[in-house]
DNA sequence: CATGAATGAGTTTTCATTCAT
DNA sequence: AATGAATGAAAACTCATTCAT
């Protein structure tokens, strides 16, 4: 009886939360539709209604921890604006840490990143709304001189977007890299470049 | 009678183009899922038997569709390596080039670019597959001594499939460059970093 | 609200038991495939996927009815072994009672029999089985010396089970004859012969 | 071309004839159910409208098969009647005979007492016809006096039916005995019965 | 005599969701 | 706080059968 027990007396919230982390790790593991109420509610050892009485539908539950993570995100990149003063030396380092904290983020909460930035709708919109946030940082950096003065930021923040993705995947998930390596190397490459000279 | 008439007597090659180019579509902006056979068949104009005449299930037309992304993706990235003995202001040149060539089928084939390298679970693979590709032409430049000699190909690689990703969904499909601008500011962006110095 | 009150209440074994009852009326009556599950939740009163609830499939439900049905008929004959020091005059009653006993489940599951014995593709194999069963008892009763050294027991054992079955089909289920009648009458018959002499 | 151009030469009745034979060769190894329209015309190397050109329906093809299945068996037992003024010590002879001609039949006509004595749901009727001539055979020779005069002939020919059904499938489809054999065991047992004295 | 192309009418099965307790 | 039992609504798929040629 010790299970069912326990159970019983569990509060309302640590069912839910259960639930939230059981879904998050099927819905990254097997998507969105192969993902079954049924089955998340059997690994988290309630009854279907228990689900319902925590989350409107299977759609809001997916859609909880879509802003769970875009609101992360978020809060990450807000803070990390390059600040007005710092001398030319230090923006590599700048922009470097701030990636390697978006990457240690992603790290840390893979499931949370695959559905929010790969498998869900909104994904598009999270990573366009994550490039628009580089591109405002990377306009001021222009403007203080730091960058070429004739740099398409709008183009370059969507590459850098798109590196930030595929090495998330390939690098950081598989275990290659860590986050600080991963942002020191992009942060060089996209500085000075691959040409020999 | 006209309608039936002509349907009856409509080539089964024909029909099967039909769906074909509608699943395309549908698949496109409406995912695996929300696509239903039977709205393929309503907007083609037969019945559902009709699908099944001529692909085996949903999955099978849905893979199908992948193939033949996969395949013209590879049968392009195929002819373009690099000559060996190309002179050395020419190689930014061949790359942006080869980019464009890439740029331009997907302009091209629009749905089948959204199927096969964003809404495919093999999306990885191909996107794995392309980046390999690239790291092997990589490797020879560097060998050639075109780049730096201490690049991270398999890295850099990947951060290329990144950034193609991205511009052809942010740029391309919304008309904002052509395939050819948008390679060529690629190939300069990565070749000299964005650096002002 | 009466009817659906009950229904809501009712404990989900008697669903079961109530569409496996029925399954198996439907199922002895019009076959395998003339038998549609619609028509047996209809009958049951319940939906669908209430049906699903309780069995994987079609053929589940199926199986399940013939494995019934071979379960008890083979534990009927497990236990209807000759006890080896039996007197000679005693033998026929014996086997009589066997019959009869066989006779007997037959008549009290008349939808069972016709499934396992008639309509399942498996009721070749139970047939063998049961063929298999007394040819053993005939062996030792062979050997006991009760019945002719010389008899070939594979092949008149397959002949009483095919005597079996049609009495089965023509003598019990029209209600001509009841089991110990007609166990006494096989055996006299097989036993004695039906020459005059 | 030769296959093609044969097909366009063929007689009807050639088609026609063609499609029966393996009609009866797929509905006795899968069932009615089971076989296809599309598999029996795709073995005959044609198509679906030629089948129906033929036959009304895939129900008519397989009652022409049970049909054919009755006349023929049934023109077989109608010829075999015991002649009355018969010696006593031939009637064994002639009853095995007159067995033995039906295994025959059976044995060179596997597949459509497959279907015709098994599969179809007149196999009940057909075998009653079958064991309602036998019964009238043995009530002509109880009145002759070469079987027991309490004799329950209606009985026994039904189980005489059941040995015939199962020895059939079981020693003559299986190549394990001869029709003459197998006839002259089944009658000498059921002549004589298996009491060893 | 024969076919390429198509369909009407079903059937099983699935799954998110909800009562009644 | 939780559940046993049930369902509404749809989805994919099948197959015998038939036009038009």
């Amino acid at each position: 009886m010790g299970q069912r027990g326990r159970k019983k007396g569990a509060s309302g919230e640590e069912s839910r939360a259960l639930l939230l982390t059981i879904a998050a790790e099927e819905f990254a593991n097997k998507g969105f539709y192969e993902t079954k109420v049924s089955s998340i509610v059997k690994q988290a050892n309630v009854t279907q209604p228990t689900f319902y009485l925590y989350f409107q539908s299977k759609e809001a539950i997916f859609q909880e921890l879509i802003d769970s993570f875009r609101d992360q995100l978020f809060s990450l990149t807000k803070v990390s604006k390059l600040e007005p003063g710092i001398v030319s030396e230090n923006v590599p380092a700048q922009i470097t840490d701030h990636l390697a904290s978006i990457f240690t983020f992603f790290k840390n909460n893979p499931d949370l990143t695959r559905i929010g930035f790969f498998l869900a709708v909104e994904s598009e919109d999270i990573k366009r709304q994550l490039a628009s946030q580089i591109k405002m940082n990377l306009d001021s950096e222009v403007q203080n001189g730091y960058f070429l003065s004739n740099l398409d930021t709008s183009l370059f923040a969507e590459m850098l977007v798109g590196a930030i993705e595929r090495l998330t995947l390939n690098q950081l998930f598989q275990g290659k890299e860590t986050p600080e390596n991963l942002a020191a190397k992009m942060v060089r490459l996209f500085l000075y470049g691959v040409s020999r000279k």
